[in-house]
This record gives C-alpha cells, structure tokens and sequence, in this order.
DNA sequence: CAGTGGTCTAGACCACCTC
DNA sequence: AGGTGGTCTAGACCACTGA
C-alpha cells in the first residue's frame, strides 16, 4: 500500500552530483579525484555518506579506491587494467601475448542498422574498422568496428597502427571518450569469406559471433562491433553467480 | 615495504561465521536469518559490522534483504528468481515463455573429463541427463547434464517430469543441494547429428555451445553440462562493465 | 611524518512490513 | 505498535602510501 515515489537517499543524490563531474569532464580518467573529507565538506554531508556514494560507483568500475593514495576514475590506460571487456580464454594453459593487427579503416555511411544502434541519423559519416587479434601469432579475432566520425574524427589506419594496446586506450587518450560499460549478444554463425580468410580457417566453418555495444558517460552509445571468433584453441569465458 | 600478511577485518570473519552456518544448513535456502541486531548480539560485534558482512553476501547473491521483512538465504524456490543462469534472449521482443522437456536419464561410468570436472573418481556412478527447453514452442537448447549420483540418487526421467520450472529448483527442493554460481565457455560448433535432432536443424548447422560447471556452498562442482544453443532467433546476452 | 582510504562503534532516525 | 532493514552522522582507530 505504502508508495513513496522517488525516495532518493542522499548518497545517492552525491553519487549523482559526482557522475556530473564525470560526464562534465572535471575529472577525467586517470585523474585522483578529492579525498573523502573534502568531497565531505564540499558537499555538506558526512564522510559516511561519501564514502557509500563512492562504494556504489567503485562496484561500477567508475571509480577505483587505492588505500593510502586515495580514489581515481577509472581508466583504460591505467596499468592494471580495471577494464576487461574482453572475456577470452585459452582452452589449454594460459593466454597467450596478443596482437592487435588493423587492416582496414573506411569512411561510410550509416545505414539504418547502425544509425539506430548509435543513436545517428540515417547516412551519418561513420568509420568502419576492420582489424584482426592475434595470440600467440595465430589469428583469433576478427572485428568490425563501427565509431561515428563526429565523435571519432580523423580516424585513420596509420593512427591504428601507433596503438599498441587497445582500442579503447586509443580512444580515451586521444579523443577523450572512456567506454564504461558495454553489452554483448553471442551467437554461433558460419564464416563468410572475409572472416574466413583474415582467422585462416575454412569458409563455413562456426564462428562465435560477439556484438557488442559500447557505452560512455551518460549511457551514450559509442561504439557497435561485431567481432568472429574462432573458437578451436580458445573460448569465450563468463561467470555466473 | 610493509607486508601484512592474512590481515582480515572483522566484518570478513562475521562473512565466514554466517556462511559456516549456511553450509552447514543451519539455514537453508529460502529460510529467514535472524535480524542483524540478533547477530550482533550472537557475536559481539556492533550491527554495523554485521551489516556489512551481510553486504558483501548480499552482492554475491547468497543472501537477499527485504527491508522490513528480514534477511533470507537465496534460493531457486524464490517467485523473484535471484540466480539468473540462463542468460537467453530473443532477437526481436521479449523471451516467450518455456517448457523444460527431459528425454533421458541415463546411469553412466564418470570419464576422466567428467571425473576431473566434478572432482569424482574415475568410473564413480553419474547420471547423464538429456533435455530441450522450448521457448514458443520451437526448440532452442539441448542440454547434456552430468550429475554424481551420489549427491543425486535416484533420480529418474520420472522425477524430472514433474519438475515444470528449471532443475536448480528441483535439486533444492529433493537434494537440498543449491547452486550458487557458476563457470561457462562458450564454443560454435557444428551441430552433430544428436543436437540437430532434438533442435530439428540440420546436421552441420552452427551451434553456440555452452559447457557450464556449477558449484553449491563450500565450492564443491556439482553438476557438469554441456548446453547447445541454437541461435537463429535467440542468442546470449551479456553485460560488461 | 601527514594524508589517504579502511574498519569499527554507538546512536538517532526513516521506510517498510505485519499484526 | 513493534520489528525489520536502510540511511545518516560523529568520532576513534587501523593500514597503507609517499615524502
């Protein structure tokens, strides 16, 4: 019967007031942000109520706590990585040093599938990425990315090729977009053509096929990718619980 | 420099003492616990600590709080499903209701794979469990299941027919056995002449397979399954972040 | 050493459920 | 009304980091 209809607890309301600064940029990733007593005093609450607000977003992978230094957003250059979108295996031993190889970065426009994905219009400029994982000198992955170039301007190959890393390490240090959570739909598929030939592996042969969208600050859509693995010496791994 | 070695705060003992008395089955799945002022009382600490041991159960999905109700232990009994193994979806609208549909119960002699997996001795009795969950009356995933049938004994086709909700309810209600998390890889495959019959597709057709490992209190591997999925109008959703 | 996050406590009050 | 979990506060002390 009883119905309280939008009872925000305050540590709420300051988790909500620090995202701003996020989204606003005041601190950006890989920044420390203030400490605990001074977010405290800043807001005119008690360092408890900080302290919950910030809880709930390390949990989130928004920010990360680092006892005696104090508490950073989170970043995908960050060392240790405290991204991990990618959720692949070894089906024997450990993962092998991977390689990212970029093969490909053409200009296009988005059709209605893309457009729709990442909130575009219909025939906006989009970037369209092809690039290929290697572990242990085998081929894995083969990905296609989809980025607008309004938000990805001047995108090209040769940039590609500086970043050792990852992806997402190239587009939070140069165009300042930190991709903060993403969803991923699997399925089993055959390979085309062109999948077949960058995994070398028989056309028909199953691929896992991952499509992912990506999301920035303000559960903006950023990024769409359709990525085929081949799944003979390695897996896709998840935990439930 | 410092080096503190095994240094656990009080909150993670209480977590210790609490989930001694969960696999012990002081309290079992679906079971109110007592109120945290009471355990507080039980281990001389304040109701803050408590609260925060209960916390941390609570984000593991071993616990589950109903303010102004109590604590209770998670179960797959629960109306509100707290464990959410099954992460299918459908590609356009929403999962259409479904119906588990056994096939088979099959004694068997544990293989090294399903010895090592299960922690069993090589040639221990297990039972091998054929079944296919329908979703709008179309098959969509064929599962092998393997179980000890010294946790599961006697279970029978018959027994599984009376079950219309998921076997984890099942193996809670009669085994008293609750799962509590799980490990999945997922493979394509080609659909072998088994799979392609009881999801009527044809043999070769790209599956999504999932083997999935679940274990019960205490960290114990209880069941191995090996799911096939066919992905033409559904696929796996997962969310990263 | 001072400053950070991490733990623990005690108490007040609020929101929710049941009787 | 009385019990439950949920929020908020204030203060003490511990563990870790870096200068």
């Amino acid at each position: 019967m009883a119905y309280s209809p939008a009872f925000n607890p305050l540590y709420r309301q300051i988790r909500g007031l620090i995202l701003r600064s996020l989204e606003s940029g005041e601190w950006r990733p890989g920044d420390i942000i203030p400490s605990e007593s001074e977010l405290a005093l800043r807001f005119g609450v008690s360092q408890g109520t900080i302290r919950k607000a910030i809880d709930e977003m390390a949990v989130e992978n928004l920010l990360v706590r680092r006892q005696g230094k104090g508490t950073f957003v989170a970043s995908h250059n960050d060392p240790n990585a405290f991204f991990h979108f990618l959720r692949l295996a070894a089906n024997e031993g450990k993962l092998p040093p991977h390689e990212n190889v970029p093969i490909e970065c053409e200009r296009a426009a988005a059709g209605q599938n893309v457009a729709k994905i990442l909130a575009l219009e219909v025939g906006a400029p989009v970037y369209i990425v092809r690039r290929v994982m290697r572990f242990g000198n085998a081929p894995v992955v083969f990905d296609e990315i989809y980025l607008s170039s309004v938000i990805f301007p001047d995108l090209t190959l040769d940039i590609l090729k500086t970043e050792h890393r990852s992806l997402y390490t190239l587009f939070e240090s140069r165009y300042g977009v930190c991709m903060i959570r993403a969803n991923e739909r699997l399925y089993a598929v055959s390979a085309d053509s062109l999948s077949a030939k960058h995994l070398e592996v028989n056309e028909g042969v199953p691929l896992l096929l991952v499509e992912r969208v990506s999301y920035t600050y303000g559960d903006r859509p950023v990024e769409w990718r359709r990525g085929f693995y081949s799944t003979r010496d390695y897996h896709y791994y998840n935990e439930l619980g």
